[in-house]
Formats: structure tokens, sequence, C-alpha cells
DNA sequence: ATATTACCTATGAAAACGATAGGTAATACC
DNA sequence: GGTATTACCTATCGTTTTCATAGGTAATAT
């Protein structure tokens, strides 16, 4: 599993917002029902969005969140760095994590990298403009 | 993370034993203390392997584990998977997982259907052989 | 008979994951 | 100024997965 339900709930919720016309903001509570997802823990999503300046977020009535670029600035790997932290298929080429004693002679590590590479090629190619025009079927809302 | 330590493991023993010259069979004691893995968790892992006809085992002295095919004939996606379980990006399209309820109208399914493409057709490509000639520089056995 | 080896079931420790609880700070509205 | 609304922050909890260990049984060579 190379993606977590924190990225697809984030990817989601960007989904969401990409939708919305207008300059308004989307509570996240509004957020939270309209896609099914947990409040208090789309809250930990939603500030990490925010801190990062993805998202514009204003307090109090009337407050919420909006995108504060267009949808085809948004690709889908940095989304998802952002909430999964790495996007690497194995610790061996994560970022931080200990360093191999064997990297020096693995036979597999060559296949790892180029593996993380075209996984951040494919994510950097994909836009959230790109996964709006995606969809199979529209929503039922309400 | 897509490919987890026992994985990461399985594919080392497999190259190991591809290494090897002959008919002879290789213990699991040897293999353990060579790739330093811990023995008890290596038995897990070779019984798998075992189970699935991917390498011949036979009992007592002068016995151990042996390829029963040529080094070219593994992919690094049937091992893997073997392993793993399952090498979906995302638990949406995992085998087995709960059918997601939003699928129908998921902006971000076809998406994880195509990277769960590449990447089997990634590892797919990729054989025991492959591996053995990737080596960098060459290990110090003792 | 004994040593060597694979094979099997169960358990344990630690981390990751998904979610919850309870509060504080900022803003809009009256 | 007071109240409702909203974002923001820290801590905790339960479950599952991951990695590893423990202790035994069955097969084979000498």
């Amino acid at each position: 599993m190379i993606v977590s339900t924190k990225g697809r709930y984030a990817l989601r919720v960007m989904v969401s917002l990409a939708r919305q016309d207008g300059d308004g903001y989307m509570p996240l509570k509004e957020i939270a029902e309209q896609e099914g997802i947990s409040q208090k823990y789309l809250e930990s999503i939603m500030a990490a969005l925010s801190r990062a300046g993805f998202v514009d977020a204003v307090h109090g009535k009337g407050g919420g969140y909006r995108l504060n670029r267009t949808p085809e600035s948004y690709t889908v790997g940095s989304i998802l760095k952002l909430t999964e932290g790495s996007l690497s298929a194995v610790s061996c080429t994560t970022q931080g994590a200990a360093a191999c004693s064997r990297s020096e002679c693995c036979n597999a590590l060559p296949m790892w990298e180029k593996l993380d590479k075209m996984i951040d090629d494919f994510f950097e190619g994909i836009t959230l403009a790109d996964l709006l025009k995606d969809m199979a079927t529209p929503c039922q809302t309400g």
C-alpha cells in the first residue's frame, strides 16, 4: 500500500474544493459530511494542507477552506507527498530512513530507484484538473 | 511502502540461490547468515516459497533449498506477489478488500488502476537474471 | 541412533493507521 | 460586548500490520 486513507482523503477534499464555484469558503464540517469522512480525522489533514499553504483558511462564520491556485497547478504528487510523507516503494529509498548497510552491493537498489522515479513521474504528471475530468459517472449530491 | 521487509528478504534469498552454482542445496541457516537475516523469520518466507513451488526443498544433511527453474524464468513480480500478497498501490484496488461504496463515482479510481498496471508491468518485466546483472559493486563474501 | 535439516503453530513487541476527545484562538454577527 | 461559528492544537486510544521469537514435529543422511 503506497497511499493510505489519509492521502486518499486529502485528494478527495482537494477535488471537492476544486469543484466549488466562486470565492466562497467551505467549512470542514460540510466537507466531512459531503465526503463521508470523520470530521475529527479530517481536521488533521486540513491542518496539514493549510500549514503547507495548499489552501486558504479563514475562521468564523462564512469561513472554511478554499484553494488558492487553479486546479491545474496542483499535482497529485504534491498533495500525496505532503500527507503521506513519502511515496517511496520501499524503505531502502525513503528519505530519512536508516541507510541500508547493503546499499553498496545491493542487487535490487537500482530497481527500487527506477520504480520510485516512475511513481513520482506518474503522480507529478496528474493534476487536480485532470482528476475532475476523469469522473466516470456524476455523483449524487444531497 | 509497497514492498515490505518480507518481500525484500524473499528477493534477496532468491538472488542468493540464483548465484549458487551446481545442483547443491543451500540450507536455511547458511542463507540467513550470509544475508544477515533472522533465521526464524526467514523460515516463514522459505516455507511460502517452497509451498508455492518456487524452490525445491530437501530435509536432512546436505539438504536445504535451491531454485528449480532458470533465473530468467522468475519475475520479480511473481516473487513479490507471493510474499506480499498484493502490490496494489491503494486498498481501493486490492483484490479481496471491501469494495468501496464510492467506486461508481470516484474521480481517482482510473488513476489507481493505471498505476497498479504500471507497477505490475514494471515488476513482471524484471527477472532474477536481470537483478544478478544489476549489481553495482561485488559483495564481500566471508 | 543421531545429527541435520525443513516444516508447523503460536506468541510477543513495536510501529503504523484510523479515529476520537477536549480544549484554545480567531472571526462574523447581533 | 457577547455569542455562535469556525479553524487550530495536543493528547490519547483501539486495531491491524509488521517483524521477529519460541518451541515443537517430521523427514533424511550418516
